[in-house]
DNA sequence: AATATTGTTCGTAATTTTGCGAACTAAAAT
DNA sequence: ATTTTAGTTCGCAAAATTACGAACAATATT
């Protein structure tokens, strides 16, 4: 018996959840906010905004940049984060398309 | 020695974090999409949308329900589902706040 | 050469998530 | 009074997430 699911679910419903996903922890909110609100800045510097320990806050940015929400940037000893704009705009564009679509429609059934 | 932490996060930030994470999976992607093209729906139409068993889709509209972005009525033997209107926009909101700060600011480190 | 600085990676533990089938519930239909 | 219908809940297993301290890496400083 072959239970093997093969494209379950839409391209696009799978990449919002990814971001969805990414951003679904407060402390991975916090740092966006932070670099959003910056050009970019240092590891030490998002740190010092999180009550988490550091080896914690690596494993929260290395999430954002595999979901592609934010890059880093060797400059040894430090590294600099920064949003990565073009993606930043991408799930922008997703989440307003999402809630956009039907948006006069829903009224429920109450 | 005393770890616990208190109001690590802003309650925005955490109620925002709570959404994403309600939208950071494909299925409840998949529902809400489904849910919010319609007024309303059963159980068993959302259940024929997605490829999972049907203990795992109620614990997915579960978990969008507890974290309020649909509401469930009963009307025996089904179960009426349909998008909470009230807390849907207020998730839209949020998200759109969110992309919204400094917008204009970001440009990266490059 | 030794030390300090700045992050990352490793190992581990606790918790949460995801998924399923089986058992259950509650009203409706027979 | 059974049986059917439509979902939920339970129990379980596997996998992913969250968190930490300790060890490591790579350059800069002394």
């Amino acid at each position: 018996m072959n239970t093997t699911r093969n494209k379950d679910y839409t391209i696009d419903n799978e990449q919002l959840a990814r971001f969805a996903k990414a951003m679904g922890h407060p402390a991975r909110i916090t740092i966006l906010e932070y670099l959003s609100s910056l050009d970019c800045c240092y590891f030490g510097e998002i740190h010092n905004e999180l009550p988490i320990a550091k080896a914690t806050v690596s494993q929260h940015l290395k999430e954002l940049k595999d979901a592609g929400l934010i890059q880093g940037e060797i400059e040894t000893p430090k590294v600099k984060y920064c949003i990565n704009k073009e993606n930043w705009e991408k799930a922008q564009a997703y989440f307003e398309t999402f809630f956009a679509l039907n948006k006069e429609k829903i009224r429920c059934c109450n």
